[in-house]
DNA sequence: ACCTGAACACCGTTCAAGT
DNA sequence: ACCTGAACACCGTTCAAGT
């Protein structure tokens, strides 16, 4: 069933907003960016972007969806020949969204809505973690502490920005364990 | 050579305003403390703080230098009679700070002031835990990798509210290996 | 339904003026 | 030197009013 225009018009520029607040969150931060500046760029003014979400941090989850399906449409198309390999390729990732990153272990204390994008985020990317881990052969045992280990240490190394060596002799330890 | 009258008030007022800082701090959190709370705690107007410190992160520094004391004092005290029990009483200490720990991770980017004790607090605990995993044999060539890993491992567990028994089972795996 | 200009509430910080 | 009341700048959000 076709949608009617008003739908149609209400996407697009629903998407309008998200496609500026994604360039602008990205380059210069959530935080640096005003709402009256991401008006601007998607060429509404202020009040407008409350008609088509509900707050500031809606149109963060907006772009951390949008964000995340287009990273996990790439990951699935990548082949790795290890492990280290497949834990340097998501830490690039997620550095060039560094600033998102950051924003949402910020905003989950007081947003409800990044605090569900946020634990989702965790259990779909433990869930990969742990499946892949089981292939490497793993200890049960010790499986739920190193996956978490290994989210950590990636979020870690987000945060702290190390140097290129020590960020792979990281994921190789985690990868190879000592 | 004894503080003349006007030096030593300066220093107990100072004091006063870092002591209604550190409660509210610690109890509410630095971003949900507006400044004119804090100087109603503390008894004083409030541009009367900006008299003592050149901003709300100046306030939030010596507060974390206070706290960072006091823990470090505690910690030189205490016994350990395995690598596991050291990091989860580390964590325990963090738990109970932990509002600061997520501002200081928050306002880094910001705060230059902030920046720069969040780099010496990372030296100083990176140098004490490379000290400690050095008497427990780990091998030289992991061993960056493996602080690293520690750290951000504590740090995880700090944000990401993780079950008692995970944490254990994290510190466990931390202080063996996998 | 969709959009806006104007206003509101809040907060960190500064300023002019006092002692 | 120390302190204050008042004001400023900024920002997220809302409201009354338009189409």
């Amino acid at each position: 069933m076709p949608r009617n225009k008003s739908d149609q018009n209400r996407e697009e520029k629903r998407d309008e907003i998200v496609t500026a607040a994604r360039s602008l969150f990205i380059k210069d931060g959530f935080e640096a960016t005003p709402i009256n500046r991401l008006a601007r760029a998607a060429g509404v003014s202020a009040n407008t972007i409350y008609w088509y979400f509900k707050d500031k941090d809606e149109v963060l989850v907006a772009v951390l969806d949008g964000e995340l399906n287009a990273r996990m449409t790439e990951y699935l198309k990548v082949t790795f020949t290890n492990h280290t390999e497949r834990l340097l390729w998501v830490v690039n990732q997620l550095e060039e969204v560094s600033l998102l990153v950051s924003t949402v272990h910020t905003r989950l204390q007081s947003s409800a809505a990044i605090n569900v994008w946020h634990e989702r985020f965790h259990a779909m990317t433990e869930g990969l973690l742990r499946a892949e881990m089981q292939t490497l052969g793993v200890a049960s045992e010790k499986m739920d502490a190193l996956v978490k280990i290994s989210v950590f240490a990636v979020e870690g190394l987000l945060s702290h920005d190390v140097s290129g060596s020590d960020k792979t002799s990281i994921c190789e330890a985690l990868a190879t364990g000592w």
